[in-house]
DNA sequence: TTGCCGATCAAACGTATGTTTCAAACAGAC
DNA sequence: GTCTGTTTGAAACATACGTTTGATCGGCAA
């Protein structure tokens, strides 16, 4: 059984409860019971709380910003010297996030709940952490997403990154719980991939909007 | 002077410490040391810290849902009979809340963040008190984007209404977090007046975004 | 004044947290 | 089998939390 089960069955347990309540909501008793290990064992193998977090987040992101810099690389190749079209990377990004090996179903949508929370919980380690870690595929992106938008000011570009990333955190966070209501209210059934059919669309008409800080149409609103 | 501030100070405190830091990760001890109040005035005049909790959120929401129940009135009314567009309906709710009297020059960011907080912080209670106390503007909210969007089948405006929920929500969430980014990257300040005008179009342009479900393709799509 | 009652205060309560300790169990090399 | 280093186990540690207690204060009516 060697060393391998526990430190692997620690990371399941803390991913899945990290997603479904936050960080400091969930106690190294919570892990290690859902684990069935003993609490000792996350301050032997990870050192501290903090530590354990972000191996989780280690476990998931390293292989996964290896498979999206292949997919960048192939995008690339493809165009030829052209940059590619915002379409074109937002689908490299998706399709990367879908095609990972996952663990279990549930695997994607809990691990972008956990990216959501890592940016809204104020968490300066994890923060810090995960610019380290892996600020080329991120700058990388960053870089496909201007010279697929060179109309945006950089200010523009930024907020509307966010946004972006808000839409797609937010709801492939809650997907599982989404996907339920939808279910009884419609009677529709969605798959993982369905939603980011429909959420790339958004995301790239949205980032190519029309200029923004217009005045609300028709109002006799005035700014002090 | 009767109770004395005390319940004001604290609920000022609350808030901001709320907001800055979440709620779990924020101490009455923080709250009452920074309000200059003993420590038993929380539990004295609230009852337990999640009723505070409660209260911080009321202390705004009660006053906001009013306002925003007349901004829509005056909306449908301008609109006389025909339903108000999108972007009015849109405009219509940001320009409610950035018109709050505000408590201090931080108040409409302060209480962006707390609602972020209070739908991506799964702290159950609140979830429910919100609904339970608020559905009415929400479910007027709701209608009203229904009746600008009658283009969209009911299940993308169900899933686009997630996406726009999300972006809002965790942008304004981290709002705070955000701004210092593109303070110390670009050396801009901005107002969440600014971001709210960034993200209304943001918004209306996915929300109207020319029909999804398209594949990954080599061609660029434009909006007509 | 006296009596009263809501508001404040310092102190303690019980519980839960992350972390540490140290002995026992284990595996593999000799 | 024996030794050696690593991994587990039960228990304790110190600290922080939300909450409760009971004494004390302060204004006001009778």
């Amino acid at each position: 059984m060697a060393q391998s089960d526990t430190v692997d069955r620690i990371l399941d347990a803390a991913e899945e409860l990290f997603a479904e309540r936050g960080f400091s909501e969930t106690s190294l008793r919570m892990i290690t019971s859902k684990a069935k290990v003993n609490l000792a064992a996350v301050n032997y193998h990870f050192g501290s709380k903090n530590a354990l977090i972000h191996a989780v987040f280690a476990r998931f992101l390293t292989p996964f910003s290896a498979t999206l810099e292949n997919a960048f690389d192939e995008l690339e190749a493809r165009c030829d010297g052209e940059p590619p079209t915002l379409n074109q990377t937002l689908w490299a990004l998706t399709e990367s996030a879908v095609r990972m090996p996952q663990r279990n179903e549930k695997g994607i949508s809990i691990f972008m709940r956990l990216l959501g929370l890592a940016y809204t919980q104020s968490q300066g380690h994890l923060r810090k952490f995960l610019e380290q870690e892996y600020s080329q595929p991120f700058s990388r992106f960053m870089r496909l997403l201007k010279e697929a938008t060179p109309q945006l000011s950089a200010v523009d570009r930024y907020w509307r990154i966010q946004f972006m990333l808000g839409a797609t955190a937010f709801t492939m966070s809650s997907s599982d719980a989404l996907r339920d209501i939808l279910q009884n209210k419609l009677g529709v059934e969605t798959t993982v991939q369905e939603i980011a059919a429909r959420l790339v669309p958004f995301l790239a008409a949205g980032m190519q909007a029309e200029d923004a800080m217009l005045v609300p149409p028709a109002s006799k609103t005035s700014v002090a």
